[in-house]
DNA sequence: TTTTGCATGTAATGGGTTACATGATTTG
DNA sequence: CAAATCATGTAACCCATTACATGCAAAA
């Protein structure tokens, strides 16, 4: 349950429409809380509805025209409640180490391939975090509220560094497999 | 859609019942892929329609009665299908980052225990992956599925480790940042 | 024999995903 | 003006989560 602060977030950032929204999710807040723009339309009637945002008093309001909402008092203190509150992790799913888990007794045919696949996505990614940490945190600006960005966006630089070394490593352990060979049953003819 | 393929490989590795099955998954598989009691049988019941796996033929099959499960080899001819197929990876999300950016917003009262409390748990994550590195992989056993298990749990290790680093990393930022200084607003009382 | 725990389910709710619908604006 | 694109939505489906229900077996 945390679209709906993932936006107030976004729109204390900046107040936006839901298509401005969509797009900034796609460039910065998605990299660890991804949205729809479906979601995000449902999402910002209910916190209307709440009464933690309001439509920004525009022109008119017709269908197909922006419409920009900003945060009330009552929706920052929402965030600031969830931000502070104690929340456990939820359990991860990564479905490519069930792949691999799988490969261990069906054989690892193809799988090969699309850890090639990954590891050149994760590179790209690594690249992008890489200049936006250039361009928005140089050197000299070290304000509070840069340093706990910062620090988000190097745990996703890192994380991103994980998974190339990870993939790195498990190329090389297939490199030395044997042609699916220990995915055998005992007993079972060789091919 | 990986839950049906996580079941198929785990009653590869050992045909089990509902219950024992959701045992496995809180013990290792769900280290990677959780599901309750309740995924896990509706889905034993859409596999065993499917015709991708049966129940073995047992005493009597009344309510309350253990029944266990084999894979059928059309199962099997899934799960190997699945696992070389090309699958992107699905997007992240990650409250705690998006908690720390919400920080930068609205304050960042009270979350410094919750990073405290998630140490704390990685911490006893990464105890028990290795207690099962121990158990599971000593330096003499490395066939080819031991190798592919091994690296499974590796980067369970490795993710462990990163998210230990990363947390004592946010925290010693937390010790130097001003009382929730950098969280205001110019221009808004100091408190 | 009531209670506790084991084992298998059903039902309700809510979020996420995909496909589609509709009005407005720009561009050829 | 026709087509493409922008912008905001609706609808349907699936999966996950939570709470509850039922039957059986062993122990107190």
């Amino acid at each position: 349950m945390s679209l709906p602060h993932a936006i107030l977030t976004a729109l204390l950032e900046k107040p936006s429409s839901g298509l401005e929204l969509t797009r900034r999710f796609d460039r910065s807040i998605g990299y660890f809380w991804s949205a729809t723009h479906q979601q995000i339309y449902r999402e910002l009637g209910r916190l209307e509805a709440e009464g933690l945002i309001r439509a920004l008093p525009a022109e008119q309001p017709a269908r197909g025209q922006k419409k920009a909402y900003e945060v009330l008092p009552a929706g920052r203190t929402e965030l600031a409640r969830w931000t502070g509150a104690a929340q456990d992790p939820k359990p991860h799913r990564d479905a490519l180490l069930l792949r691999l888990r799988a490969a261990a007794v069906v054989g690892t045919a193809g799988l090969e391939d699309d850890l090639r696949r990954h590891l050149e996505l994760h590179e790209r990614q690594l690249a992008e975090y890489r200049e936006i940490e250039e361009r928005d945190f140089p050197p000299g600006a070290d304000g509070p509220q840069d340093r706990l960005r910062h620090l988000v966006l190097r745990a996703g630089i890192d994380l991103e560094t994980f998974w190339i070394q990870w993939l790195g490593h498990a190329l090389s352990e297939f490199a030395h497999l044997p042609d699916a060979g220990g995915t055998r049953r005992p007993g079972e003819p060789r091919a």
